[in-house]
DNA sequence: AGGAAACCTCGGCCGC
DNA sequence: TGCGGCCGAGGTTTCC
């Protein structure tokens, strides 16, 4: 699932769900989960007892705020969190089990087994991987167009993998990069230092947009998501351009064409987002030549 | 810098 | 209809 509509509906989710409550053990079913402490016997120790006090997102990922620890954790590709009665049968590729004084708990499953967690000492977890390296958060106050030129304008690498990037803007993925761009009307190919000011100001606008839009339906459930009371966001049905392949362009009619770009299936109109190419620079003149030396 | 592979399992699709 | 095999899936890190 998850980019920052999904991962923001999870935390809103678990903090109605589970804030306040008391660990009084942790169960760790697959050791590769856990990536921090290196022991899952010591991230059991270091559990047990505490309080959560809130759940808050960074970019991707969910951080449980407890007494006097962090618990970073990343859903990666289909990670989700689900809370039951200790009673109730534990579901296939359930990995982490966080029981609660009050007799529930909170279960972590994860069909591909990539999602992580991590400890730190409350407040340290910023200075350390994973979070210590992520970029602007977009649904700040303080990522606007100018920041997002001034991070981006100058790079001649591809936009859409400078987007998924997380170093640059955080809680971008897969969908929300090939949605924002069809928005801007900016093909996904483009060299970054290619884009005009406006461009880059439509870009800004756009993933804004299309994440604050999906935050308020709840994320977009294309494959396995649901939030953590099993509910599906509803976003997926506003999808313009991913998953639309061969689909008619709402602007122009063209087909939605889909290519791979690093990697990542990617979605466009190749009526509206034409490919620019990077204007040639300026050859020096004597004048300029002269200025440089 | 940028692409590919790797980490996993599952489901969809194709072909027989 | 059933089964085997291949491909791809929303993320991130690591290795060229």
């Amino acid at each position: 699932m998850p980019e920052l509509p999904e991962v923001e509906t999870v935390v809103r989710t678990l903090n109605k769900l589970v804030a306040g409550k008391i660990i009084h053990h942790v169960t760790v079913l697959l050791n590769r989960i856990v990536q921090l402490p290196a022991e899952p016997e010591q991230f059991c120790d270091a559990l047990r007892g505490q309080t959560i006090a809130s759940i808050e997102r960074r970019g991707k990922f969910i951080r449980f705020l407890l007494d006097d620890l962090t618990l970073v954790s990343h859903l990666r590709m289909e990670g989700r969190y689900g809370l039951h009665r200790s009673e109730e049968a534990v579901e296939k590729h359930t990995h982490v089990i966080f029981h609660f004084t009050d007799g529930t708990e909170l279960r972590y499953r994860d069909v591909r087994q990539f999602g992580t967690m991590h400890i730190f000492k409350a407040g340290t977890e910023w200075e350390l991987p994973p979070l210590h390296k992520l970029g602007l958060e977009p649904l700040d106050p303080t990522f606007t167009a100018a920041i997002l030129q001034a991070r981006i304008g100058s790079k001649p690498t591809k936009i859409k993998p400078l987007l998924l990037n997380q170093e640059v803007v955080v809680g971008l993925g897969n969908i929300y990069v090939d949605e924002a761009l069809f928005r801007a009307e900016i093909h996904p190919e483009s060299p970054a230092d290619s884009l005009s000011s406006k461009e880059l100001t439509r870009l800004h606008v756009s993933i804004v947009g299309v994440l604050q839009e999906a935050v308020d339906a709840g994320g977009s459930s294309i494959k396995s998501y649901v939030n953590g009371q099993g509910e599906m966001g509803m976003f997926q049905q506003q999808l313009l351009a991913y998953g639309r392949t061969g689909l008619p362009c709402t602007r122009c009619g063209e087909p939605i064409e889909k290519i791979r770009l690093s990697g990542r299936g990617t979605h466009f109109c190749p009526n509206c987002q034409k490919i620019k190419v990077r204007s040639e620079r300026k050859p020096k003149t004597v004048s300029s030549l002269v200025e440089l030396s």
